[in-house]
DNA sequence: GGTGTCATGTAAACAGTTACATGATTTT
DNA sequence: AAAATCATGTAACTGTTTACATGACACC
C-alpha cells in the first residue's frame, strides 16, 4: 500500500490537516486513491504510530479544530528510501474493454451506440485530466526539474486518454460494415 | 462488480469448470481479474443463484471431480442487458507515476536508474501482451466481428505498453541534465 | 429551511489477495 | 524426494467504498 507513502510526499512539500490532504487526493489525476475519510485518517494514524510524522491541533473559532500534519526527518529519509525501491508495472482496469469483448448478440447499430459513448466519456476525462494539468492548485515546485516532472506526470495522463480516443477511431473504421447500411442521417 | 459478467461471456462460448474460468481469467490480457480461487467460485455460486448459470458434475478417474458449468437462455440475456449498459472510463493505476512525483531528494543518475528499471518492467508487459494477442488459446471467434473485436482488445492493451515507452523516451529528453554529468561510461 | 463547506472520526459492506486443506497423478 | 498439476473449496486478512455522526457557519 502506497497511499502512505503518496501522503508522506504531500506532506514533504508543507504541512496540512488530512481533511485538506482528503482534497489534494480527490483533486489528483495520477494518485489514483478516491481519498475518502476512512483510508485517510487510518493512514495518518499510521504514520503517526510510525513516527513519520508528528501533529499540532490547531482551535479555529467559527470551525471546527484542525489537526496540521508535519514530516519528521525519519519520514523524509522513509520517503526518499520508497521513492527508489523497484517500480511496479502500471495496471489497466479497462471495464469497457471486457463489455466489448462481449457485444457479439449486439447489432453493428449497438456496437457503434456503445462506442460513441465511450468516446462522450473519454472526451470528459481528457478535458478533465487537462484541466488539472494546467490549473491544479496543489503541485510542488521546489526545483526545475520537479517541476518538469509533475508536467511530464500530467502529460503520461493525458496521452493515455489520448490514445483511448485514437483506438476508438481505429475500432470504427475497422468494424464499420462494408456494405452502407446505417440507420440516422 | 462486472466479473461475474465477465465468466458469463466466457461461458456464453462454451461450457467449461470452474478451475479452467480461472486459467482463462489468469491469462487473460484484458480480463483484469487475477483469477483467484476464492474469487471465482464464488462468483459461480452466486451466477448459479441467480438461474443464470447451471452446472453439471463429472466425475474422472485419476484427477478430482470437475463441475463444468453451462449457460442458460437468462444467462445469455443478462450477458446482452449488460454488454449494453453505459460504459465507464478505464482506470489507470499508475504506482510509478506516483513515486516519480516525489523523486525530488534523488540525484539525476538515482532517476535515470529508475527510468531504466521501469522501461524494463514495461518491455516484459509489452512482449506478454503481444503473446497473449497472437497465442492466447482461449479466443471464441464466432462471427469475423467477434474475431476483428478481439484482435483490437489485444491491440488496445499492447498500444497502452507502446504509449508508455514512448512517454518513458520523452520523459529521458526532457530531464536529462543539460551539462554533462555522467557517472559511468 | 435545505444544501454545502469545514473538520474529524467510526461502522458496515464489499472487493480482492494470500494462504490453507484435501488427495491422486505427473513431472523434475 | 520434492514440486507441480488437477479440482474444489474455506479462512483470514487487507484494501476500498459508502454511509453515518457531530456541530457551527455560509449560501440560496
Amino acid at each position: 500500500m502506497s497511499l502512505n507513502h503518496a501522503i508522506l510526499g504531500i506532506l514533504s512539500y508543507k504541512p496540512i490537516a488530512g481533511y485538506d490532504i482528503k482534497k489534494v487526493l480527490q483533486d489528483s489525476a495520477f494518485m489514483y486513491w478516491s481519498g475518502n475519510n476512512n483510508q485517510v485518517y487510518k493512514a495518518l494514524v499510521e504514520l503517526h504510530a510510525g513516527g513519520l510524522v508528528t501533529n499540532k491541533v490547531f482551535h479555529q473559532d467559527g470551525a471546527p479544530s484542525k489537526k496540521v500534519y508535519s514530516i519528521t526527518d525519519q519520514g523524509l529519509a522513509e520517503l526518499k528510501r520508497w521513492a527508489l525501491t523497484a517500480p511496479e508495472a502500471p495496471e489497466f482496469k479497462k471495464a469497457f474493454l471486457v463489455q466489448l469483448a462481449w457485444t457479439w448478440q449486439a447489432s453493428p447499430g449497438e456496437m457503434a451506440g456503445l462506442l460513441d459513448q465511450y468516446q462522450q466519456e473519454i472526451e470528459g476525462q481528457l478535458l478533465m485530466a487537462k484541466w488539472k494539468r494546467d490549473n491544479g492548485h496543489f503541485s510542488p515546485d521546489r526545483t526545475p526539474r520537479e517541476r518538469a516532472v509533475w508536467r511530464l506526470i500530467h502529460d503520461n495522463i493525458v496521452g493515455s486518454y489520448q490514445h483511448e480516443l485514437d483506438w476508438i477511431a481505429t475500432v470504427r473504421g475497422a468494424i464499420e460494415p462494408t456494405n452502407g447500411e446505417d440507420a440516422s442521417l
